[in-house]
DNA sequence: TATCCACTGGAATATGTGGTCG
DNA sequence: CGACCACATATTCCAGTGGATA
């Protein structure tokens, strides 16, 4: 028998540049932002302490990458002018809460021991303080995807002031908070506002010329000398500009059209597969989302919709949906939630993308409510069900497959604008 | 402009898990 | 061990909500 692998492999070069941590060379289309990040930490160097920088902008446009390059700077800076400067770097989206930030900080500060859950707030803040007063010294603090502590802004209203506060001697705090939601800074309390926000950097989402230079750099990287037919990059640049301006899915989708080509075992890369390519990316991003970023409960309220709105065609209310994931949960012997819960269920996957509501008022005669439709294609769902859980396949019954092929008679994905809405991570 | 409908969604509360500390 | 803590998940309760209608 012959190996199934392939083992000339004539397309890519290397693969490196599109894993998530690699760090470029040279960051492209930036500078601007370059300029503006270097003057508000030149306090740190000048000796003024450390500032205050708020960033914000959706994913993919470098906020995160802008930064690491800027602190490699800044440590070397602050080395030479003989500056102790103390770079620490929470991503809040792996320490979901204000407690779990404070608890890897403490934990960052104290390399001896580990600080789990239980203990007190105020035992780990005088842990935090004592400690840094014993490091004394700038520190600078990166709280990467701050959005997603919610609400909560003690952290942003602890440490700008912790050292006028009494709490710290020794040592001056400042935080960068970067942010991937716009609407966030705007909720921020006063209170924070005028300390948090002293300075402020906007990452714009880059245009398709700006996408045509990165990925071209990256393709050049990646891909062996003369695989890609021209249009190739150009055409990535387009779409992702078209669809989120993030340079992130830009690569995804340069790769996966190298993928493809690999494959199929072409000799050059072209716009078909860069066309074939935009659908795996939705279709692996979907399914993605569905495996492991959905609890079981939402995926049955995910499928509940779908099928609903699959035999309908039209846009269903939340009675249905909810008569219909209970016969489900009921089937798959699992438990039930309230419909209270379901209809939070059904405002998260809302948000996330997945599905779209509209609202209704009939007045005095039918009152107020809100309908679901699916936005992603149905197929898409259920190939998503058919590969995360086998239970969930006897819920794809006859019916639900008639109906599928009924749907997909009429038309590829009926709302690509929709789609591409979607966002790739969240 | 008061009323009404069919929900909506905030808030209080409960339950369960995984942890510290004396 | 028992008191206490954080936190995710879920339930219960009920005061809104806002456009159509009389």
């Amino acid at each position: 028998m012959e190996s199934p692998f392939k083992s000339d492999n004539h397309i890519f070069e290397t693969k490196k540049p599109f894993d998530e941590d690699f760090v470029p060379e040279k960051i492209f289309e930036r500078d601007d932002i370059f300029e503006e990040y270097a003057h508000y930490l030149q306090d740190i160097i000048d000796g003024f302490g450390p500032p205050n920088i708020f960033i914000y902008g959706d994913t993919g446009l470098g906020k995160t990458a802008v930064t690491e390059k800027m602190m490699e700077f800044l440590r070397k800076e602050a080395n030479q002018a003989d500056i102790t400067l103390h770079i620490i770097n929470v991503n809040c989206n792996k320490a979901n809460t204000t407690y779990g930030v404070i608890r890897h900080l403490a934990n960052q500060l104290h390399p001896d021991k580990e600080f789990k859950q239980g203990h007190h707030h105020d035992h780990l803040w005088e842990r935090i303080y004592s400690q840094m007063d014993e490091i004394s010294g700038q520190f600078l603090l990166i709280l990467d995807e701050i959005d997603q502590l919610g609400e909560d802004d003690t952290l942003l209203y602890e440490f700008p002031r912790a050292r006028s506060m009494g709490e710290i001697e020794n040592a001056r705090v400042g935080v960068i908070g970067i942010s991937n939601n716009y609407l966030y800074r705007d909720n921020l309390r006063d209170r924070v506002k005028s300390t948090l926000c002293e300075a402020e950097i906007e990452f714009n989402p880059y245009d398709a010329n700006e996408l045509r230079t990165i990925l071209q750099y990256y393709a050049t990287l990646a891909f062996k000398d003369d695989v890609l037919t021209d249009d190739v990059v150009p055409l990535c640049a387009a779409i992702t500009a078209q669809e989120t301006g993030d340079a992130r899915r830009g690569l995804d989708l340069l790769e996966t059209a190298g993928d493809i080509a690999r494959r199929r075992e072409d000799q050059l890369v072209t716009e078909d597969h860069v066309n074939m390519a935009r659908r795996e990316v939705e279709r692996a991003n979907v399914k993605e989302m569905f495996r492991s970023g959905l609890p079981v409960q939402q995926q049955l309220v995910l499928i509940a919709a779908t099928f609903l709105v699959l035999q309908r065609r039209e846009s269903v209310r939340v009675n249905e949906i909810y008569d219909t994931y209970c016969r489900f949960a009921d089937k798959l012997d699992t438990d039930q939630v309230t419909k209270r819960r379901v209809r939070t269920f059904l405002g998260s996957l809302t948000e996330k993308g997945l599905l779209e509501s509209d609202a209704h008022n009939l007045g005095g005669r039918g009152g107020r409510w809100y309908s679901y439709t699916t936005v992603i294609s149905p197929r898409t769902i259920i190939e998503a069900i058919e590969d995360s859980d086998s239970r969930f396949n006897q819920l794809v019954t006859n019916d639900i497959k008639v109906a599928l092929n009924d749907y997909d008679g009429e038309g590829d994905s009926p709302n690509s604008s929709k789609q591409a809405r979607l966002q790739a991570r969240w």
